[in-house]
DNA sequence: ATCAATAAAATTGTCTGACAACTTGTCGGG
DNA sequence: CCCGACAAGTTGTCAGACAATTTTATTGAT
């Protein structure tokens, strides 16, 4: 199920056995974890190495130590918050992160255009005319792209839409290079052109502070393309529900 | 800025700065960083503590290390995936974090209405029906909320919804407990049932197949309760924007 | 016999020193 | 100029010791 090279260091090699007794259910929340000197001895290795995996899996919000006590499984529901799965990305799962993408750049332009400033809209339109430069000269625009839906996340005020964007960005624009569907040159600008153009409708919303329509404008922006992706999702194999 | 507990054990403290030197900038990404000893005599602590800092870093995804050359700042877009920040939990960063939950909830509950299945309409209506019996024997019912919420995150297909919400609710959930702004019993009843009647409609909605409501009554049931806390955080210290 | 204070044991946290494994740069010889 | 051997530097692992803290056992008084 996971990935098993032979780690050629011991810590991890530990971290991996630990890992799997926790999430695997061997170990429950709130349950004693071996003492370290158990684990050596189990293990064959140095109490250097079992303490840097249990520092590592601290990190990670495995575990909580306490001293003089020993180390307890810890709440999962403390755990840090890990998203989605980086290693695993089938079309599939891109599309069901497309879908969140949606969900909260949807109310992004709703927050940005109640509450965006005069400089949060002034990047906005910036962001926008680097677009449409690039395209003039013929690029595809993709970090421009970017960059323009993440000066609305920064417009809304609020510091977690821009890092949730920051962070889905990372991990599912990329993909968006590797196989465009369009063919022909003619068929990409025409595509372009009509993306733009939604964009100046999203622009126009929320510079006129308009709630409804830059909800309304952003969501058929994003679904377009979460459509085009569906179709080629369904092109390449089709199934699931 | 950051929360400043003294933090007894010294690697959560060597964590701790190496952290703010990475993702304050003073560290770039491939940039490496000091050796081993050197962090022991600038800091003044022993090697083991360096060595699990550094242990801790690297299973969070912030550095790598390779044997005979040195610790290096990962890329952060190859990095795991962290979106909010845990430890810092003031009132406006939950706010912040609430309107996310609003994001995504309001557009689960349109998914949810558009592809929810028998089962998963009936799941709804169980976890609505507990919520009732609940408050019937008097509860305040909030696992059960939550139980609602997380049944309508599954409705969606989408198992990124569920797993964001699973996050969010352990982070945000807990501090609804903390203070509740109604004094009187009386009060405190007459305001769960009118979310029990929120969540009504939101059921009827989604059982219905209407997208646009669905949506429309999730967004006020979660406006509504986010407008309680901006009151509060303004009755606590105003300020901010 | 019950309970409180004390002592002992157990456990994690930190320090020190050492050696192995690996990487990188240097230097000499071809 | 290229290339191999060598040396220095760095991380990985091991071992032992002591400090700080918690848990458990012992002991004493009531």
């Amino acid at each position: 199920m996971t990935d098993k090279q032979p780690a050629n260091n011991l810590t991890e090699q530990v971290m991996a056995r630990l890992s799997a007794d926790i999430r695997g259910g061997r170990l429950a929340p709130g349950a004693r974890l071996p003492t370290e000197q158990a684990l050596t001895t189990e293990l064959g290795v140095s109490r250097t190495v079992v303490r840097e995996a249990v520092a590592a899996l601290r990190a990670d919000g495995l575990i909580v130590t306490r001293r003089g006590s020993g180390a307890y499984v810890a709440d999962p529901a403390a755990g840090p918050f890990r998203i989605a799965a980086p290693r695993t990305t089938s079309l599939d799962d891109i599309l069901d992160v497309m879908e969140l993408r949606l969900s909260v750049e949807v109310e992004a332009a709703a927050f940005a255009a109640e509450r965006a400033s005069r400089r949060h809209v002034a990047a906005i339109r910036a962001a926008w005319q680097s677009i449409e430069t690039a395209l003039k000269r013929g690029e595809g625009a993709v970090a421009e792209d970017f960059a323009f839906h993440r000066a609305i996340a920064e417009a809304t005020g609020n510091s977690q839409f821009p890092r949730f964007l920051a962070y889905l960005g990372s991990h599912v624009i990329p993909r968006q290079s590797v196989r465009l569907s369009v063919d022909t040159p003619a068929e990409r600008r025409t595509y372009l052109a009509r993306i733009q153009h939604e964009h100046s409708r999203i622009v126009a919303a929320i510079s006129d502070g308009d709630v409804t329509e830059a909800r309304r404008a952003m969501r058929e922006h994003l679904t377009r393309s979460l459509d085009r992706y569906r179709a080629l999702a369904r092109g390449k194999k089709n199934g699931r529900r």
